[in-house]
DNA sequence: CATTTTAACTAACACTTGTTAGTTTGATAG
DNA sequence: CTATCAAACTAACAAGTGTTAGTTAAAATG
């Protein structure tokens, strides 16, 4: 029993994250989150502390997810290339998972406050490891010697746009999705 | 003087979309508006009808933008290729030009209201577009024949991700960028 | 059976929201 | 000089905001 039952509190984050990616964060009430539930506004409060709380347990355990990920894939004995693949597949399963979560880390992150800057330093850190793969992978003469910062933000942009795009072809297995999306950011479309 | 003169309406637009960048629509009310303008909120109304009627001015223009973009695109008498990297170029243009208003676009087009569905038809015909130049390639031997969507997916997840790569990136000048990544998307980083 | 826990409720609060009405001020045009 | 106009202002409103306090009913626990 290492993952904690389905509680109350997990289906209004759960909920509120469906919302959130509907509508944003600072669309979605109170009241819409209860009434979506079928329960009152002030219902809420027995389970969860703040709205601030629901979208702090939304994106920080996903940013701490990508985080755990990536320590793995850096200290792997696997080619530059194959690091790389490693860390599309991470953005596929994660995002699998959760597709609602991930657009409220990518879209409502700047509401965080008080942990607005553990965040931060989670995405940067995230950021600079990537590159380091990168030019890992340059030095290794496994990757063309071109703007590293183009490849960094091309790879990226796709990865963190999964979560729009996955509820859409429910039919890809995550398997598959991983091993098509990374051939076609390795090799382009050539 | 096809373009009208530095309207203030114009600047409560521009205001407006750098607000709206920062925190999202529903995050920005009208008295953070008309804070940021050194004046009080009733008075913006002199200028705009509503604050509805801001978003809707920041995100249609850039939308028929694209979409005037692209039937230029489709019709010239050019290899596929070259089409795709007319797609970039174009994108990378719109994108310097107004990096806040794409965030809107790409952000709050959900809170457009009665003009969401007119930008959701144009959004979708973009695509449709997009997606019919890379089977013309495919047909044409230009572009490899595998999963036509995730190539169109990974492109433009890049392409509409520009607004908040390009902010950070200022010594980069436009050209050079389009070229640049035109080269990663189609060519890979192999 | 008695008690604690879970999860809902009603009522209300202090504050914020977009917006309207009516007014004032300074510059421009006839 | 007078009239017009652009652009600001104050004051206010009705609706909606997140949240708290206190209560109730049913289920789980001892």
């Amino acid at each position: 029993m290492s993952t904690p039952a389905n509680t109350r509190k997990d289906e209004i984050i759960k909920t509120a994250a469906k919302l959130f990616k509907e509508k944003g964060y600072s669309a979605v009430t109170m009241r819409d989150l209860a009434g979506t539930m079928g329960i009152k506004a002030a219902s809420l409060y027995n389970h969860i502390s703040s709205k601030q709380e629901i979208l702090k347990d939304i994106i920080i355990s996903l940013a701490e997810t990508f985080t755990e990920g990536m320590r793995e894939i850096k200290s792997a004995e696997i080619s530059s290339i194959e690091k790389l693949r490693k860390i599309v597949k991470l953005h596929v399963d994660i995002t699998s998972n959760n597709t609602s979560g991930m657009a409220s880390l990518n879209n409502d992150w700047m509401h965080l406050e008080e942990k607005l800057e553990y965040y931060l330093t989670l995405r940067t850190d995230y950021e600079e490891e990537f590159r380091d793969i990168l030019i890992e992978g340059i030095n290794a003469g496994e990757i063309e010697d071109s703007n590293v910062d183009v490849m960094l933000f091309s790879m990226l942009s796709t990865l963190r746009s999964l979560y729009i795009w996955i509820p859409k072809k429910e039919d890809l297995n995550p398997e598959e999705l991983s091993e098509n999306l990374s051939n076609v950011l390795i090799n382009g479309i050539v």
